[in-house]
DNA sequence: TCTGGCACTCGTGCCCGGTGAGTGCCAGGC
DNA sequence: GCCTGGCACTCACCGGGCACGAGTGCCAGA
């Protein structure tokens, strides 16, 4: 096992090599550290650590810079969470209240959350699956056309067109709409498929037909392509980093812009806790330059959606962990508030 | 007036500097055009047409490129529209094809003219105070609490929580709910507010309360800030000039993210025909190296809002205004379906 | 009015040596 | 046994000098 100085020597390493973005020599980690030895010592030291795979030289006579191992550990071992000061949280406050509708909510984290941590931010809106129901409603738009209208106790409103084999009255509509929502009515909207399996028996003849293609459709709104979205903000933070990766900007963008690839990467985090992926530990190829930082967060005690954000290897750790769980902390708050 | 020759010149140079990226010289412009002349003379037309500010070289011994000035004469005279070729006509209908919801179909449309213009799309949800109303249903959530839901004949859904000062009884919620939409379905939501102006007074003394809430909520929706959403995609096409605008990808992104900056940006385009603004046409100055193509779309024959995209001045403007007017027709057509 | 010729400009690429940051190693001291 | 100062070595980076060549402007002649 490594000895405590180099541990030391090691976070002494990632923290100025964040802070420059230069590769950290040996004396210059003396100068700006306390670590009460000399150079020479420090060198030993660099030289284990190098062996064990923590750092690597850019090239023969320039300092060392932090491998993913060497972040992995920090990560672990080094760092803590950094908590926001107070005016920081004052702001995130205000900034999250007066928000009108959930879309609102979500465009006001991903922005709060892309400058707070100067980071892109991914929102994603609570999972329908993992919400659950606080009204389901039909309205008549047409003879034969009704919209079906999901509201989950999050503020998530899902419509969908239905076009009916035949022409509904206003009345079975009516009577659709109060048994439906008396069996699905705060549960969960994943146990729906099975709450509502029978509802068409319960039905005359000629009105099966509709209640059958309305919640065929209502069914299909749980399907994970269509239940799972999110929003991304910040990626103008991405060119903060142009000169130490110019064209690795643009596999980071094309990723981005793929919710499929985006959704994977959030949903690999852990549902509680914070998932910390660095560099090659994230599948996708694009983002091997490239750490996520990721957490749950619901209006309860347990998550209806992550939230997080996407920057090089070479971020703050402390600094984006601690921005990233309050504010999926506050956002918590503002959902059970709604 | 120049003359037919020197214009000939000019789109030369334009057709040229757009493919290879590169300062255009006259040697290699006689090489790839039929001028029927020779480089001594293009070099004359060449003096002719940067006194008179169409085109400007980086530096001496270099070749010419077209200025903004050049650009918008090439695209008031030279060009024409580019008609798509009917397998791309195919794509389009089949991409756009099989959205469920106006969200879907918003985003497929972003990322469908991002990827047929290869440059950042931005497509504007259909304006609220331009729609007509389908329909608004008030929802009882709590005793005081409502859920306001507006539909649009073109698809789009806005819902808002209305806390109200009194408890509601569903029986006044149903009377409001009808007497709210037997005034307002089918006409303008621009209209709205002056035709329920005087509804309040027709209610009972207690209700009024609960009615002007409502109401107050209704209008809100309405006001600017929050009735214009739009989405953009297609970033990662930004990269492809990072060779020759490695730092000016910066304030572009930036500007791409402040909606209003975008919203003034494809507000200033016409409602009714196209309208390209290039280079330092555009007010903002993140965006003087680019260039707008933008065009109202809408179910009907007039635009219920605009779509477009963004890009370097140097760009394809024939294709990119024959994939941007297309691209509008077919969502004109989608919305005007459902 | 067009053309070929010619001198000129100047950005680009390349080589090259100096500089300095940083390293690895070693002998000596606590 | 661990730490330290000293020392030779490596090599990226920087700036100057130089050749090259694309491209231009101008002019005389057709």
């Amino acid at each position: 096992m490594l000895s405590e100085r180099r541990l030391e020597v090691l976070r002494a390493i990632v923290q100025d090599y964040v802070g420059t973005e230069e590769p950290v020599g040996s004396k210059a980690l003396t100068e700006r550290h306390r670590l009460g030895v000399s150079p020479a010592t420090v060198r030993n030291d660099m030289a284990a650590l190098e062996d064990e795979g923590f750092i690597a030289q850019p090239h023969t006579s320039a300092g060392r810079i932090p491998t993913d191992k060497g972040y992995r550990l920090f990560v672990d071992k080094l760092a803590g969470v950094k908590p926001l000061s107070s005016p920081e949280r004052r702001a995130i406050q205000n900034f999250l209240d007066g928000a009108v509708d959930l879309d609102d909510v979500v465009g006001r984290t991903v922005r709060l959350l892309a400058q707070l941590t100067r980071q892109v931010a991914v929102v994603q809106y609570p999972s329908l699956t993992r919400s659950t129901v606080r009204h389901v409603e039909l309205l008549p738009l047409a003879p034969a056309r009704v919209m079906l209208v999901l509201i989950t106790d999050t503020g998530r409103v899902e419509q969908r067109m239905v076009d009916c084999p035949a022409p509904v009255t206003e009345d079975s509509l009516a009577d659709l709409r109060a048994r439906l929502n008396s069996r699905v009515v705060g549960r969960r909207f994943a146990d729906v498929p099975q709450l509502v399996q029978d509802l068409p028996e319960s039905f005359e003849q000629e009105d099966r037909g509709t209640v059958s293609t309305v919640l065929a459709t209502l069914l299909e709104t749980l399907v994970e392509e269509t239940e799972e979205r999110l929003m991304i903000g910040g990626t103008a933070n991405l060119t903060r980093f142009v000169h130490d990766f110019p064209l690795t900007i643009r596999p980071v963008l094309e990723a981005l812009e793929e919710q499929v690839v985006l959704l994977k990467l959030l949903g690999e985090a852990k549902d509680s806790g914070m998932t910390v992926r660095i560099g090659h530990e994230n599948a996708h190829e694009g983002l091997t330059a490239t750490s996520v930082v990721a957490v749950g967060y619901g209006s309860g005690d347990e998550a209806v959606a992550k939230l997080g954000v996407v920057g090089p290897t070479r971020m703050d750790y402390p600094g984006t962990m601690g921005a990233v769980r309050a504010v999926a902390r506050y956002v918590g708050q503002i959902l059970a508030e709604s």
